[in-house]
DNA sequence: CAACTTTTTGCAAACGTATTCAGGACCTGT
DNA sequence: ACAGGTCCTGAATACGTTTGCAAAAAGTTG
C-alpha cells in the first residue's frame, strides 16, 4: 500500500473513526459499539493487520511472554538435555498458548540475575525454571529471586523457603507406590539408586516414599542397599557396578530417574544378571525412551500435560498478583517388563 | 530509588551526560569517548540497569529475536513431539544465544500467516520452520511465504521452489552409507520402509540413497521389499506387519527414521525374527532412545549442533539482507549392535 | 591565530500503541 | 423543554529507546 506498514491509524483512516476506537476495539472492549467493532475487525483482518507487539509492549508495560529456562547440574554433560524436560517443553508450550502467552526458551548455567535480564528488560512478565536443583549454591540464588520480588515458578524442587514458587509431582507416593508394586511382586531386597541429600530436593523425596513403603511392610532400610547416583546414565551403571561388587543381595532396584534405570540395566546385564528374572527394575519419569528399551521399563510417570499447565498458570497468576495454591501432580505407575511379576499380579486380580 | 524502574535518563543524569550518550555507549557506539563510555557502563551495571526491550524494539524496527515453529504431519499424534527434533531444539537456542537472539518457541499447526503472526507483528526478526513437510498443501504454503519476502528457514525440506530457504541433512549420502553398509555385512534382500512420495522429501531422498546403493552393488531395486509408512512408531510396526505376510524374503531393513525401526522392531520380534541374527535393522536420525533400545540401533546420525548453527546463522543472515548459499549437514553411520556383522566388519580391517 | 578537520556531545523527533479525560449523542422521566 | 443518565468516541499524552542532525570541543595545519 502507502509507505510502510499498517497501522492502527491505517485502520482508523479506513474505518473514518480514530486510532484510539481501533485500539479499543481489537481488545474486544466493552467500551466501543459491536457495530463498530466488527467494521473495525474486518477491515483489519482484511489489511493483514497485527498489533506490533513493541509498541503495545512498551506502552501496557508488560510483555506478555513467558521464559521458560532450563538449568542442569552444572557437573553433567551440558550437551544432553534431560529428555523428561524435553517433554515438558512442548506441553509448556501449549499451556502458554492457550492463555495467549508467547514462549522464550532459553538453556543457560544458573545465574541470579535472570530476573534482570527477563523481567526487567521487559522480555518476559514471568519465568518457568526447568532443573533438578541438584548442587550446592542452588538455594542461595533461588532467594535472590525471591527478593527482588521475580515472579517465577520453579518446577520440581520444594521446601518452605520457595513458599509458592514452587509446583512439583508428589515424589513421595510414587516413590512409595513404585516400592510397594516391587514389594507386591514378592520382592524383598530392594536397593535404592540416586541422591538422597538436600542437594536433591526431588531425589531426596523419593528416597523418602521409598522408606515409607519399607516401613509400611514391616522391614527394615538397608544402607548398604543405597547407593549414590546422579542423574546421568553413566551414574546408574556406576551405581550398579559398585553394588554388585559390594556382595550384597539384591533381587529389586527402584531408581531415582529413568536416565539411571537405563544405565542400570545395562550394567546389571553386564553382571550377568536377568531382567526382571534376578533383578526388578523400576524407575521414575516415564521418559519416551522408557517404552522403548527391551525390557520395557516399569516406571512412575508424571503427568506432563497436567504439569505444563500448573507451571503455566501459577506463574501467570503471580504476575496479574493472584495468589495461587499450587496442586502437586499425581504421580502414577506404568507397568511394563522390567519388574516381572505381571503374571502374578494379575493372578492376584 | 526514585519512583520507577531506572531508565536511561537515570544513568545519564547520574554521569552528567545525555541520555543520547547513554544509549550510544551502552551499544558500544564508536561516537563515544571510551573514558565515558566505561564510566556509563559502570553506572548502569551499579544501577542493574537493563535495556527496555520493548522500547528498543519499537524504536529501531527489529526485536533480535527468532521464533522456532515445529510443526508435524497433522496425521501424526500431536502430544508425541519427534524426538529428533527435540534434539536439535537445544542446540538451536545455543546458537541464537551466541548470536545474541532471544529464541521464541511455537507448537502449532501450519498455516500460512506465519509471517504475519510473527513478523508483521514485530514478534520476532525469522522464522525457523522444523518439521516433516511430509503432507499435501506444504508445498503451497511455504510459497505464500515466500512470496511475502518472509525470513525464514526450514529444516530438511527440499527443492527448487525454496532455493535458499532450506537447510538439511545430505539423506542422499546417509542412506547410501546405512544401505552399503548392510550390503558390506553380507546382506541381499534389504526392504525399505518409509515414504518415497514427494509428500515426504527428506524421506524420498533416503530412498534415493537406498536405490543408489543397491544400484552400485549391481543389484535390482525390488518393489515388494519397499513398504510405505509414516514417521510413526506404529506406522513402522504396520509396515513390518505387511511385509512378514506378503510372505516375502528379507535379511535386512533400512527404515527412513528411528522412530520407524523403533516400531519395526517391536512387531519383528512378535514375528518370531531375530534381530540381528535374522534381520538386520538400520534406522535414520540417531534419537537420544536409539542407544537405549536392545539391541540398541544402527542408524544414521545427523550432526545437530552444526544444523542447529546453520539454520540460526542462514535466517539471521537473511534478515540482515546477505545471501549464504546453504551447505548440507553431513550424516553419520553410527554402528551399533542392531545390524549385526560388526564381527564380520572388524573382520575386513 | 585563523581556518579547517576530527572527535565527541546534546537536542529533538520518531517508533505505534494503550489509556485518561473530556465531551457529544442519545435516551428517560418529569 | 430540561435535568440526569448511559453509551460511545476522539484528542492528546506517555511508554523508553534509537538516531539524524547540528553544534561544541578538541586537535591539526599553514
Amino acid at each position: 500500500m502507502g509507505s510502510g506498514k499498517t497501522t492502527s491509524f491505517d485502520i482508523a483512516h479506513r474505518a473514518g473513526v480514530s486510532q484510539a476506537t481501533v485500539s479499543r476495539a481489537l481488545r474486544d472492549s466493552p467500551l466501543v459499539n459491536p457495530e463498530t467493532r466488527e467494521r473495525i475487525k474486518k477491515i483489519a483482518r482484511e489489511l493483514n493487520y497485527q498489533i506490533d507487539r513493541a509498541a503495545s509492549r512498551l506502552r501496557s508495560q508488560h510483555s506478555n511472554t513467558l521464559a521458560l529456562l532450563f538449568f542442569e547440574d552444572p557437573t553433567s554433560d551440558a550437551s544432553q538435555i534431560n529428555p523428561f524436560f524435553l517433554s515438558m517443553l512442548g506441553n509448556i508450550t501449549r499451556a502458554a498458548a492457550r492463555r495467549n502467552y508467547d514462549l522464550l526458551v532459553s538453556f543457560q548455567q544458573l545465574s541470579d540475575d535472570w530476573h534482570i535480564k527477563y523481567e526487567v528488560s521487559n522480555r518476559a512478565d514471568g519465568i518457568i525454571l526447568l532443573g533438578y536443583g541438584a548442587y550446592s549454591g542452588f538455594k542461595d540464588k533461588v532467594k535472590k529471586l525471591i527478593d527482588a520480588d521475580a515472579h517465577f515458578v520453579i518446577w520440581g524442587a520444594t521446601g518452605p523457603h520457595l513458599r509458592g514458587h514452587s509446583i512439583g509431582c508428589d515424589n513421595i507416593k510414587g516413590a512409595y507406590d513404585a516400592t510397594t508394586h516391587l514389594l507386591s511382586i514378592g520382592r524383598k531386597n530392594i536397593a535404592f539408586i540416586g541422591n538422597k541429600t538436600i542437594d536433591s530436593p526431588e531425589f531426596k523425596q523419593r528416597y523418602e516414599g521409598y522408606c515409607k513403603a519399607l516401613t509400611a511392610a514391616g522391614l527394615g532400610i538397608d544402607p548398604e542397599l543405597q547407593v549414590y547416583a546422579t542423574n546421568q546414565e553413566t551414574s546408574g551403571a556406576a551405581a550398579i557396578a559398585e553394588l554388585v561388587e559390594s556382595g550384597k543381595p539384591f533381587d529389586a532396584i527402584f531408581t531415582a530417574s529413568d536416565l539411571i534405570a537405563i544405565g542400570a540395566i545395562k550394567r546389571l546385564r553386564k553382571a550377568g544378571l536377568q531382567i526382571p528374572d534376578d533383578v526388578s527394575v523400576v524407575g521414575f519419569d516415564d521418559i519416551p525412551a522408557a517404552s522403548y528399551l527391551s525390557p520395557s521399563l516399569t516406571t512412575i510417570r508424571q503427568d506432563t500435560i497436567a504439569a505444563g499447565q500448573q507451571l503455566v498458570d501459577h506463574v501467570i497468576c503471580m504476575i496479574n498478583g493472584e495468589v495461587l495454591e499450587p496442586k502437586k501432580v499425581v504421580p502414577k505407575l506404568v507397568i511394563r517388563d522390567s519388574c516381572g511379576g505381571k503374571s502374578s499380579a494379575a493372578n492376584q486380580l
